[in-house]
DNA sequence: CTCCTTTTGTAAAGTAGCCGACAAAACTTA
DNA sequence: TAAGTTTTGTCGGCTACTTTACAAAAGGAG
């Protein structure tokens, strides 16, 4: 791949508005890149060197896997985010993968001892940076609330809205969704059985609240919901 | 407050080991200092000046309450944690206070502002504050996957041996944790009622697995718990 | 078009933990 | 030491959700 493209690839990204030409082409060297197909599955080797990963087009999710085998989604990543060690630091035991949700996604790479040098001499990419960090802890720490303090059918609805704005196409208070997610994986997101997600769902689509298929979920009006 | 001492409560925060006297100096000429007592609440008041808080000695309890009023215990800290506005970005709506739980405490804190410059002039300690941040998120997303997918008595077993293994006194496989909280306090940061952690709490005395009382617990043996 | 796999729909039985209510015990204050 | 307040103990009813189980529908592969 030419070195011209990766960094229009990083560029993009507006953690590296702030990057000269040079600097990115520092991280540009080393940078991996790679497209995959819906299904596949990305393994964050450990005995790989750690990377940081971002997300270029398409959508993954982040599942951990626990002793017992039980699968968690830890995060459902879009075009642009960022993924891999962003504390900056490996955890060996932790068990992690990436499952390609979209028909095609293209991920680059870079390593993160490369990152680290880069953060080091250039401060306010690292104050970026942390703030890009404690963003996505803030919004960790909501949903874990929610989690705690709500019920099911809140936790969905208030997944489904949030995801409309992250993502939906809007026409006044109509949302459009294009719909990757399978029933078990919002189950999954929203902590629930598939079988309640299932139930729920079928029940907002009863209240015309929205409508939903395979392929899109639309909202007609989100302030009803 | 003398500046010699207040440089010395910075100065023993492993944070701030790389910082040169003169940098310490710099943050120390705004630095906050306060004592407060056991119920004593403090709020991180929206119209002030963020500020960033060290606490120094004690320990206090971050309470967020949301719109209907409910209370979460977000965190309990403990000498030398850092708190506030850690993701460097101020959120306005959230409504969060500090509850000081043991009979006496001391904090100090700085500006935000003035931090950031600190940061940005002295970039190794932008790389160890995004690492610290970041290894504080990753102890978050433990927490809320334990959460998910464990049980109230899972849940309440790991606290305490967390709790055990952070503050207690170590003889062998004894610990002895000197204990500020109340079952309530206990409750609502392993997330279920108060009667349920009562109930828990009491099962297992009654196994001999800990010894409960308002001021401390014991656990015979860390490995059978 | 047919077979196979994945996803979705539905129902019944079981349960962990919530909620309300009240009493006992332990600290606090005067 | 008495009265008030906070914390802890205990009970039964309730319900939102899980689990198990099976069938229908939709997609995909050959």
């Amino acid at each position: 791949m030419y070195d011209e493209l990766k960094y229009w690839y990083l560029r993009d990204h507006k953690l590296f508005w702030t990057l000269s030409m040079s600097q990115i082409k520092q991280l540009c060297i080393i940078t991996g890149f790679k497209k995959a197909n819906k299904g596949d599955i990305i393994y964050f080797s450990s005995s790989d060197l750690p990377r940081i990963y971002l997300l270029k087009k398409g959508n993954i999710k982040i599942v951990s896997v626990d002793e017992e085998g039980n699968e968690t989604i830890k995060e459902i990543l879009q075009k642009g985010d960022l993924f891999g060690e962003l504390s900056l630091e490996n955890d060996g035991d932790v068990n992690e993968y990436a499952k390609v949700l979209t028909d095609e996604v293209s991920i680059c790479s870079f390593l993160l001892s490369d990152f680290e040098d880069l953060l080091v001499r250039n401060p306010s990419l690292a104050l970026s940076y942390t703030k890009f960090v404690g963003l996505k802890m803030k919004r960790f720490k909501n949903n874990y609330s929610n989690l705690v303090s709500k019920d099911a059918r809140t936790r969905l609805i208030s997944f489904i809205k949030d995801w409309a704005e992250r993502e939906g196409i809007q026409e006044g208070k109509k949302y459009t969704i294009s719909n990757y997610l399978t029933q078990t994986d919002i189950a999954q997101i929203i902590c629930t059985s598939r079988q309640t997600a299932t139930l729920l769902l079928n029940e907002l689509e009863e209240k015309n609240l929205i409508y939903y298929n395979r392929k899109e979920i639309i909202i007609e009006d989100i302030s009803k919901l």
